[in-house]
DNA sequence: GGTTCGACTTGACCTCGGTCAATCCGGAAT
DNA sequence: ATTCCGGATTGACCGAGGTCAAGTCGAACC
C-alpha cells in the first residue's frame, strides 16, 4: 500500500472526521453534519505506528477505541504459553479495541502490519459525546454488532470449510473490503505474512503456501510474494461456496 | 434441568428484574436500585418456549434483546445450502440477540434446547431507558463486549486446539457457568445433542462420541446419555491446557 | 410387550492437512 | 558482490479426525 504518502499526512495531524475521506466507512457513517462536529471533539489525534508497532497489548488499561486511517493491523490473543490466534486483519475505516469494554482492560493485542496511522477515540470523551448524541450511540452499537457478525463468519469459516475454501473466502473478503475503499479489488497487497494467514485460518504455513500455488495453477490467481492478482474473480467466488465439507457436519441437528 | 417447575412460574409472569434471582448475573449487575426500577419498565414480559421452539429466525426484524431466565438455547447461523454452524449455548442470565443491532434484522437464529423461559427487552424501550440511565448504557456495552470476548475463546478453541482439548474446554466452560448459577458444577445435564456439540466444536458426531468414551476410560468423566459427572475436575482442567497442538502453529509470527 | 425411530456408540478404513526436512529467493548488511 | 537470514515453497511421509457402515439403546407409540 502507499506507505510513502502517509508520512506527509503528519502535517495534517489534527485532521478531523468532517474532512476525512473515510467518513462514509467509519464511525460517522449515517450521522448528520452537526453531530459530526460533535464527534470531532472526541477524536484526540492521529498516531503513527511502524511495522510491528503495538497499538495495545494484552492487559493494557482501556483508554480508547481506535480507527485505522491508513495501513493495516492484525489483532490477536496470546495464551500463557505464547500461542497466538489471530482474530482479524483491519483495513482503513475499521474500528478496533472493543474487547476492552467488558473489563476496562484489553484482552487482546493489536499490531501494525505496515506503517499505519490511527485515529484515537478516548473513551471518556466518546462517552460524553454519545450521551449527547443518541444517533452516535446507536451507530456505535451497530459497529460492535458488526464485529460480532464478522466473528460469526470467521467461526463458520474455521468450523465448516475446507482449507481451500477458507483461503478463497479470506481473499474474497479482502477483495470486498478493497472495493469499499475504492481500491482495485483484483490487485491485493498482502500486508500480513503467510504465517499470519495460516494462523488466522487455523492452518499451517505449508498448507497456505500449497493452496496459493494450487489456486495459481487453476488460473484463479497470479501470486508474486505479497502481491496477488485475482485473474478470475468469478472462479474465486465459486470456490468460496463449493464443497460443503463434511456435508454430514449436518444441517439443523435439532 | 428442572423443566417441571417452569410451568408454575407462569403465574409470576410479570416478575421484574428487581425481584429476579438472576439479577446479579444478568443485565442489572452493578446497577443501583433506583436505576433497576427504571430497567424494569423496559422488560416486556416472559415468553416460554418448548424444546425446538424458535426465539428468532434469520431475517426476523430486530425487536428486542432476550435474557434466558430458565432452560437453555442454542444460537446458530445457517447458510443457503442449509449448513449450520452453532455459535453458542446459552444458560440463564445470558443475553442474546445482539447480532441484529447492525442491520435491524437478525442474521442468526435462536432455538430452545428444552422448555425455557425468556425475558424480552424491546429495544425501543430499552433505548429510552439507557438514554436516561448512563450506567445501564455502559453495562450494555460491557455485555456486548463480553460476547465479543466469548467468541474469541470459541475461535481459539477451533483454531488451535486438538479435538480432545476442545471437548474438555467445552465441558469446563459449562461447569464454570453452572457454578455461577450455583448449581453443582460436577453434575452437568447436557441439554444439547451430541450433534450440536460436534457442530459447535467443528467436529463430527462420531469423534465427539469417541472422546466422551475416552474421557470416561481415563476416569475424568462418568457419562450417561445426557448427564455427565465430572469425577476429576482437576484432570479436566489439565486437559484444557495440554497439547498445544501444532505447537508450530507458531507464536507471534511477526 | 413389541415395534419403530432417532440419538448415540463402536469399528474399519481413508484422506486432508499437519510434520519434517530440504531448498529457494529476495532484501539487508558487510 | 557476497553472505546471511527469514519468509516462502516444495516434497515425502504420517496421523488425527472424517467417512462409512453396522450395531446398541432408550423413549414413544400402538
Amino acid at each position: 500500500m502507499d506507505s510513502g504518502t502517509n508520512v506527509l499526512d503528519l502535517s495534517q495531524l489534527r485532521r478531523s472526521c468532517s474532512s476525512c475521506a473515510l467518513s462514509e466507512l467509519c464511525l460517522p457513517a449515517g450521522i448528520g453534519n452537526d453531530d459530526l462536529e460533535r464527534l470531532d471533539t472526541a477524536v484526540r489525534d492521529k498516531r503513527t505506528l511502524d511495522r510491528g508497532g503495538m497499538l495495545y497489548r494484552d492487559g493494557d488499561p482501556f483508554e480508547a477505541l481506535y480507527v485505522v486511517r491508513s495501513g493495516s493491523l492484525k489483532t490477536f490473543v496470546q495464551d500463557d504459553s505464547g500461542d497466538v490466534q489471530i482474530l482479524g486483519f483491519h483495513l482503513p475505516g475499521e474500528i478496533i479495541g472493543f474487547d476492552a469494554l467488558a473489563s476496562n482492560r484489553h484482552v487482546s493485542q493489536a499490531e501494525a502490519l505496515e506503517r499505519s496511522s490511527i485515529c484515537e477515540l478516548p473513551y471518556a470523551r466518546l462517552q460524553q459525546v454519545t450521551s449527547e448524541v443518541p444517533a452516535l450511540h446507536r451507530q456505535l452499537m451497530r459497529v460492535i454488532s458488526r464485529e460480532v457478525i464478522e466473528e460469526h463468519r470467521h467461526l463458520v469459516m474455521m468450523g465448516r470449510q475446507q482449507a481451500q475454501e477458507q483461503l478463497a473466502i479470506f481473499l474474497k473478503s479482502l477483495a470486498d473490503r478493497y472495493q469499499r475503499l475504492q481500491r482495485d479489488s483484483t490487485a491485493l497487497t498482502l500486508s500480513m505474512s503467510r504465517y499470519d494467514i495460516a494462523n488466522y485460518l487455523g492452518l499451517v504455513v505449508e498448507t497456505v503456501s500449497r493452496l496459493f500455488s494450487r489456486l495459481e495453477e487453476m488460473g484463479v490467481l497470479e501470486v508474486n510474494r505479497k502481491s496477488v492478482r485475482i485473474c478470475r474473480p468469478d472462479l474465486l467466488a465459486e470456490l468460496c461456496r463449493s464443497s460443503p465439507v463434511a456435508a454430514s457436519k449436518q444441517r439443523d441437528a435439532g
